[in-house]
DNA sequence: CATTATGTTAAATATGCATTTAAATTAAGA
DNA sequence: TCTTAATTTAAATGCATATTTAACATAATG
């Protein structure tokens, strides 16, 4: 009869710093116990409230990535009468934010590029409910961007040029590559940003004027 | 006074071996069991000819780096005459090369990468002394690209965008981002080295209009 | 062929870490 | 207050795996 309520703060906290030890190290690098100390828990908690460190990891993932997209939805912020150049600005901004985001919202951008290089086995379902319609969103822009006559190749490609312009910031940078560390934080998002728009759509235009040239040729 | 020299070709199968591994699965992942049966060796022998697990993985990260570097130089073979677009493209396809590369050639990219995500303490000289001249090149073309005009971190951003596309094709695609799967590996590098070039060039250009006009406007 | 440094092997050791266990503690209702 | 289920804890367990050991085998040289 007694229905305690403490228990879920507890598991709340957990979540909380498993997340943050997940995104800094990877999976295989963290350790229960990096977890529980970090969370001023016992060793046995994880296991008490999760079940397993897998499955503590999957929670994890799916937390952090319902959490980025509520904070940086795909279209950001965009309405539907919004122009494709702008929508795909909103698309970058996104992304970005997941990936350079500190605290909180740094950590679904870390532990994607981590699957991404370095693959669990974290059940593909997260992966399908979170990745997915923001990849099919992603076609839909830049279809529209590319106009009718684009191939299916050709948008990949350039989904896949803009994407990856964005995912690359979130590389560790271990002192090594230094252009980064110099700029200041606050402005350098709004920079980037602009940068990236900028350089993608002189070079979605440039397709565009490609396939344009080969039809032409026909 | 007996000097063998049948342990030199043990430790290179050791040595081939292991990069493969710890380019499928990561400096953690990996186990030196793994290694050793994929060698057709004993337990032992890692430790034997290495030391450790640890330098093993810093002797296969500088084996793999060196063959890359020599397999695809960063100019890919352009003359010093050739023009900047060129030397972009040689470097396009160089870094490409590296990280599309099956066998041998695929393993120094994939390292990369997993490092870049979840750096291990993998010895700074290494990476100083093969990634940072690479660098380094493609500033200096990027430098040219743009003109004198261009600010540090105009060139920076720049540098990042080329290098992050073609990175971000090194990612494990487990099934999930479909859309490469279903290309032809032989043309698909050709292709993707025109789009990428392509793509920037006109990036660069947009970039470069941007700073004629952000001068006109002081 | 005898010697010796070198290379090879199976088994032993050691360590790190996830998970269990069982006993102790606490919150909440009757 | 008493009871009970929910939590918390320290210690134990067990497993995976890197490393060591020591016995054994082999190539090179005199």
């Amino acid at each position: 009869m007694g229905k305690r309520r403490d228990g879920i703060e507890r598991k709340a906290l957990l979540l909380e710093a498993a997340t943050k030890v997940f995104a800094e190290k990877g999976f295989r690098d963290t350790t229960v116990a990096a977890i529980c100390r970090s969370a001023k828990s016992n060793t046995a908690s994880v296991n008490y409230y999760f079940g397993s460190k897998e499955e503590l990891y999957a929670a994890v993932w799916k937390n952090a990535f319902q959490k980025a997209i509520a904070t940086y939805p795909p279209d950001m912020g965009v309405t539907e009468a919004s122009t494709p150049e702008e929508m795909l600005k909103g698309f970058i901004r996104s992304l970005l934010s997941k990936m350079l985001g500190t605290g909180e919202l740094g950590h679904a951008g870390q532990i994607l590029l981590m699957e991404l290089t370095n693959p669990t086995e974290a059940l593909q379902c997260v992966k399908d409910d979170t990745l997915e319609p923001t990849r099919l969103r992603m076609i839909a822009i830049l279809r529209h961007l590319l106009g009718p006559a684009a191939s299916e190749q050709q948008i990949a490609f350039c989904v896949m040029s803009v994407a990856h312009q964005c995912m690359g910031f979130g590389f560790k940078k271990g002192k090594l590559p230094p252009p980064l560390t110099e700029f200041d934080k606050p402005h350098l998002l709004d920079s980037l940003v602009d940068h990236i728009t900028c350089f993608s759509l002189a070079g979605i235009a440039a397709v565009k004027e490609q396939i344009k040239q080969s039809q032409a040729g026909d």
